[in-house]
RNA sequence: GGGCGAAUAGCUCAGUUGGUUAGAGCACCUGCCUUACAAGCAGGGGGUCACAGGUUCGAAUCCUGUUUCGCCCA
């Protein structure tokens, strides 16, 4: 083994090698499968670091199932993404000097496909760099045939429940794309802008004053606005304005939804161009004047001056106009909001069309339900009062664009008698009349229309597939509460309408990565890092290690390259400690009979009065699948117990963070035992025996490392498959695949709890020792002799680590002995009843020695004072729970007892 | 305007039903190339838990208010 741990060799060799085994395969048999359908990544562009976090957390979840025993499936997929393709490719073209619109619908799908299938190659390779565990055999893409017949299907199903409608309404406009956007798709933005007031004259003399942020819209207004009941515009009421460039009149109507407050109380309609002034236009009866072009120029319902101009070319030339007519009264800064289109972040402009629309209130009904009653829990929870919110109040969803790449609608119109038919697949004559001049729809659906399936659609439906039988409803979805309206709620309605049952029964919430300095990613910003080159430079189990165990559920992260380097400190350790066993297992001439990983078996824990060394018998038979050799059996010793007490106790941690889905401290339980207890503690305690002269002790002493290194592989390795994949291989006593091993598991208490906390009071004690060196100033390689002096009933258990502590804290020698005088040259320290007493010839200064005894003196008659104080008090007496109180007058006695140990120190020192 | 979240060490974050001395990683300081690992080992400094009240025997934790930052909805 290569004394450097290096990812980049170990990791290409095992992902073909797990596929050819067949690992990500769900296996036959129970029905307890756990599934995760991957959330499609765009085919737009690569995998970002976002998704290597989801995907972490994702595939530590199934390679930790799928170790348990269950038959798991990760189905793999991406998405079409209709408008932000259709958006990429269209640029591609114009930078090649072509016109999207002009080389025609089929040409530009053929483009589109290419660009498709080519982001799709790069995202599954990144995938499998990244050792994600997807079953490929079942890959999925949102506009693949069956996936399209999916939606087909759902589109049918839909309208002829009466659920999908074609209406005249006023949507979102992206001018950009020239098509509608959903809701969902506008973001918006405070933006400093100007709100220019302008006086109108009223028909018959006097005048109004309004107030715009888009003056350009004054072209299409058809009314002016008042309160009802407000003072200050009553004479205003049922009169005429003359509109100013125009020269229509238009009426003042009175609507309550006018804030009479907001300038002069008169406000502008437009109803075609502004939601609000929509509403007010149907409940008035107003006319509906639509100025612009769907390419946002202004079209020959506006004066002929303004015809062709671009919206905001045709905003100053109206402010130019206005004032030069004297009509403009003021113009004043004002800070307001604009509906952006998230994915070209050009200005959204109300527009009514022609558009197609799905009822959501039938479909939220049991969608809601579901989560009240916990069929769907959702982590963290505070999310669940967010999808209450938008599902409660929820709108119908335009499902339709002016676009070519995506699904397109399957309604057809009969071009003879104008009959409109909806159809699973092309229908050859019209229904109605029998003439094959059927055209259809040429828009196509919302992406969202097709991923709001994904939970089934990758597995068959509409058809009866055994998949869908084993595999649905899926287990956990993993993703951002950014999508959260888009995606998640519409999944939970489309899978109670289409199925009756929930798509999945836990959503998990991944933060959201930003920079450094709490920055979204984002290219523009160039902030964003290329996950390809992190594990290139660190490793993919690296990569994978700190997202998962940096990120709290639910939590943003602040991600910098340099937290990459603590994941790839942690391999280069387990490296390191693997290499020192072998090496020792080797020298040794150990051998170990070969068991495969399948034949292991999940370990359980100490059976009711079962003696450790037994149990440990047991443990390593279903560690390695085969018997421990009699001839290497010999008793286990303290720190044996110890680290087979650990590891039981990280083992259950981890199971237990892993089930309430808190996978930051699982990885982090995996990480502390690994490294701060079996690397740090245990395997410095056993170094003594792997060069000594006794045999047994030696082969002991190796075979419980190597039984703990074996738990804590299948342990780490949910969270980093290669390097525990490559360790597992070079492991002489397993063979198999680690991705198939069973993930250890203990039933009941930790074993030798007593031992184990015998094994604490020695690791205090080197604390203590290599403190006190270090703050005397001692060379670590110097060894002296250390005297640790107790009451005559303590001394057997300090004789039982006096070893453990020579040889940790790196002394000469360790003696045990009853309190005595204190030499003259020497250092002291109290460790709970026993006094360390180390002698210094020659080294010791004096005043120095008092005061560091001094100042822990100090220290314990604060925190005694404390406790005394706290015992003192009446209420706390009384009220505090018997345990607590119990407690702390156990601490005050402890207290009490070391105080005066080191109080006697400080006395002793000061009579020399 | 309504709702949600965050504020803890220089930085990034843990801290689960309130209960010994508030933890980790990174950074910093000191000493070590101790035959697994300098991508390491050992030791150390560093926090009025945003602020102000309140509840309680006891508050980083619960309640109210304030400030700052972020997000969502209208």
């Amino acid at each position: 083994m290569d004394k450097q741990y290096d990812p980049s060799g170990l990791e290409s060799k095992w992902y073909p090698r797990w596929e050819e085994a067949g690992v990500f395969r769900p296996h036959d048999g129970t029905d307890d499968a756990f599934v995760i359908t991957l959330p499609p990544p765009n085919v737009t562009g690569i995998l970002h670091i976002g998704h290597c976090l989801g995907a972490g957390i994702m595939d530590a979840l199934v390679r930790y199932y799928r170790m348990c025993g269950r038959p798991t499936l990760f189905v793999p997929g991406t998405d079409h993404a209709s408008i932000a393709t259709e958006n990429k490719v269209a640029r591609a073209l114009e930078e090649e000097g072509k016109d999207p619109k002009t080389i025609g619908r089929e040409a530009f799908l053929e483009r589109a496909r290419k660009w498709s299938d080519d982001h799709h190659d790069v995202i599954v390779d990144q995938f499998r760099r990244y050792g994600v565990s997807l079953d490929w055999q079942r890959e999925a893409f949102t506009l693949d045939e069956p996936r399209s017949e999916a939606v087909r299907e759902a589109f049918l199903r839909l309208y002829e429940k009466g659920w999908i409608y074609r209406a005249d309404y006023m949507v979102n406009w992206s001018v950009a794309q020239q098509s509608a956007v959903s809701d969902e798709e506008v973001v918006h933005k405070e933006v400093k802008g100007k709100l220019w007031h302008f006086r109108y004259d009223l028909e018959g003399g006097g005048e109004v004053v309004v107030a715009t942020t888009r003056p350009e819209t004054m072209l299409g207004d058809t009314a002016i606005a008042i309160h009802p009941t407000a003072d200050k515009t009553a004479h205003l009421k049922r009169k005429e304005v003359i509109l100013p460039l125009v020269g229509r009149r238009i009426p003042i109507v009175e609507d309550e939804h006018v804030d009479p407050e907001f300038g002069t109380g008169c406000v502008k309609v437009t109803p075609a161009h502004d939601p609000n002034d929509y509403e007010i236009g149907k409940r008035h009866g107003l006319d509906f004047v639509n100025i612009l072009e769907p390419d946002g120029r202004l079209n020959d319902a506006v004066p002929e001056v303004y015809r062709g101009l671009d919206r905001f070319e045709a905003r100053r030339r109206v402010v130019a106009d206005m004032a030069a007519e004297g009509r403009l009264v003021k113009t004043e800064d004002h800070v307001h909001k604009v509906g952006y289109h998230d994915r070209t972040d050009t200005v959204i402009e109300p527009y009514i069309s022609k558009q197609w629309f799905l009822k959501m209130e039938e479909l939220a009904r049991p969608a809601i339900e579901a989560v009240e009653i916990g069929a769907i829990r959702m982590y963290p929870e505070r999310w669940i009062g967010v999808y209450y919110n938008w599902m409660r109040n929820i709108r119908d969803w335009c499902i339709s664009r002016q676009l070519w790449w995506g699904h397109r609608i399957p309604y057809w119109e009969c071009a003879a008698c104008g009959h409109g038919q909806v159809h699973r697949s092309e229908p050859e004559a019209c229904e109605e009349c029998g003439r094959r001049d059927l055209v259809q729809d040429p828009d196509v659906l919302d992406t969202w229309f097709s991923s709001w399936l994904w939970t089934f659609s990758p597995l068959g439906w509409p058809e009866e597939t055994e998949d869908l039988r084993r595999f649905h409803p899926t287990s956990v979805l993993v993703t951002g509460a950014d999508i959260l309206f888009f995606w998640v709620a519409r999944m939970i309605m489309a899978s109670y309408e289409f199925l009756g049952e929930p798509p999945f029964t836990e959503v998990l919430y991944t933060g959201i990565i930003r920079d450094e300095k709490g920055r979204k990613l984002s290219k523009s910003l160039g902030n964003s890092p290329d996950p390809l080159e992190l594990m290139d430079r660190y490793g993919a189990d690296a990569l994978r290690f700190v997202l998962i165990m940096l990120t709290p559920t639910g939590q943003d992260m602040n991600f910098s390259e340099e937290t990459v380097e603590t994941g790839r400190n942690f391999c280069n350790k387990i490296w390191n400690a693997t290499r020192l066993l072998w090496t020792n297992v080797e020298e040794c001439g150990l051998s170990f009979p070969s068991a495969d990983a399948k034949a292991m078996r999940r370990e359980v824990g100490v059976e009711e009065g079962e003696d450790v060394e037994e149990w440990f018998v047991r443990l390593y038979a279903r560690s390695f699948g085969a018997d421990l050799p009699e001839g290497e059996r010999s008793p286990l010793a303290l720190e044996d117990r110890w680290i087979l007490h650990r590891v039981v106790c990280a083992a259950q941690r981890l199971e237990k963070e892993l089930e309430s889905r808190r996978l930051n401290d699982a990885a982090y339980a995996g990480y502390d035992c690994f490294w701060h207890e079996f690397c740090d503690w245990y395997l410095e305690a056993i170094k003594p025996r792997l060069r000594g002269e006794d045999d047994a002790s030696r082969q002991t002493a190796l075979v419980v490392a190597l039984c703990v290194h074996n738990i804590l592989l299948r342990m780490l390795h949910p969270f980093l498959p290669y390097i525990t994949e490559e360790l597992w291989s070079l492991h002489p006593a397993t063979s198999g695949l680690i991705a198939q091993a069973p993930m250890p598991h203990f039933e009941g208490v930790a074993p030798a709890a007593e031992e184990a906390g015998l094994f604490g009071l020695a690791q205090e004690l080197v604390a203590s020792v290599r403190n006190l060196r270090s703050e005397i100033g001692v060379a670590p390689g110097k060894r002296g002799l250390l005297r640790l002096q107790a009451e005559q009933g303590r001394q057997r258990d300090l004789s039982r680590i006096s070893s453990h502590v020579e040889t940790l804290a790196k002394m000469a020698s360790v003696e045990v002995e009853g309190r005595r005088e204190r030499p003259s040259q020497c250092v002291t320290a109290v460790v709970d009843d026993v006094d360390l007493v180390m002698p210094l010839e020659g080294l010791v200064d004096l005043d120095k020695e008092r005061a560091r005894l001094g100042k822990e003196r100090d220290q314990l008659l604060g925190r005694l004072s404390a406790a005394r104080a706290k015992l003192r008090n009446e209420s706390f007496v009384s009220k505090a729970p018997e345990a607590v109180v119990a407690r702390e007058k156990e601490l005050v006695r402890e207290l009490e007892e070391t105080f005066a140990r080191v109080e006697a120190q400080l006395a002793s020192l000061e009579s020399k």
